[in-house]
DNA sequence: GAAAAAAGTTTGTCTTATCTAATATTTTTG
DNA sequence: CAAAAATATTAGATAAGACAAACTTTTTTC
């Protein structure tokens, strides 16, 4: 994530947790702290630190003990890394012929590594007859 | 790096530190502590505890205060992270339009994240008329 | 509604990688 | 060859991110 891209100065493990949120949200009403710890495989104490981070940042909403919500903010900051994450992925799966385990791995990496905009026109890669 | 991967076992930032040393003794007949740190961008003493631990694994040689090689181990690894940089690169400036600055900045990154075989696969991504 | 279970947090530790300041070695130079 | 300069290392500190163990709060269950 360079200077030049909209959202710029979460840690990549920051960005994970946002990510998470907003992809668990979508399955589940509430989102726990344990929610997120299972989905990311770390322990429920790391998770807990980062949302205080988040909080801080003002890009979740919580009381303790309580579900967590991303705001507005966070959302928009989860949705632009989710569409870079697919683009990513579907680049990998496409033209890398990657097994989508592995896809969502690396394009987990290098959702963090690429503006948006590089990874709008990796995204526009394609095959041309 | 994956465990598929031919060198699976060094941090990304070892890897660094082997693929600058490689990169200076292209140019440059003694590579020494000050050498690395100014190509990385690192202080000496961060330098330091690097080639200590790159020692230990057999990928460097060097006496303290002397000036620092490769071993045939350890000049493998670099020649094969810095291919996988270097196809990463290209692909970067021809398919995505990055300067060479940014892909050089960018690869750096990636070379760590995909496999050899991942990235080969990448380099053969071309636009076809 | 009190005891047990589940969920979350705090505290203290570990690892990796970096830095500064202080120290040591090597090289250069007069 | 001794003093100065350049180079390298060690020691101690910091920061991010994770973990386990201990503790607290909330929820469930009898």
């Amino acid at each position: 994530m360079t200077d030049t891209d909209t959202h710029s100065n979460l840690s990549e493990s920051l960005e994970d947790y946002i990510e998470a949120i907003r992809n668990i949200s979508l399955e589940k009403n509430e989102v726990l702290v344990g929610d997120i710890a299972q989905y990311l495989g770390v322990k429920k104490p790391s998770v807990s630190l980062a949302m205080r981070q988040l909080k801080q940042r003002e890009l979740v909403n919580y009381k303790q003990y309580g579900p967590i919500q991303l705001t507005p903010t966070g959302e928009k900051y989860a949705d632009s890394i989710i569409q870079n994450h697919t683009r990513v992925k579907n680049f990998l799966i496409t033209m890398l012929h990657m097994t989508e385990e592995r896809a969502n791995e690396v394009a987990c990496r290098i959702e963090h590594i690429m503006t948006t905009e590089e990874i709008a026109r990796l995204s526009n890669v394609r095959r041309k007859i």
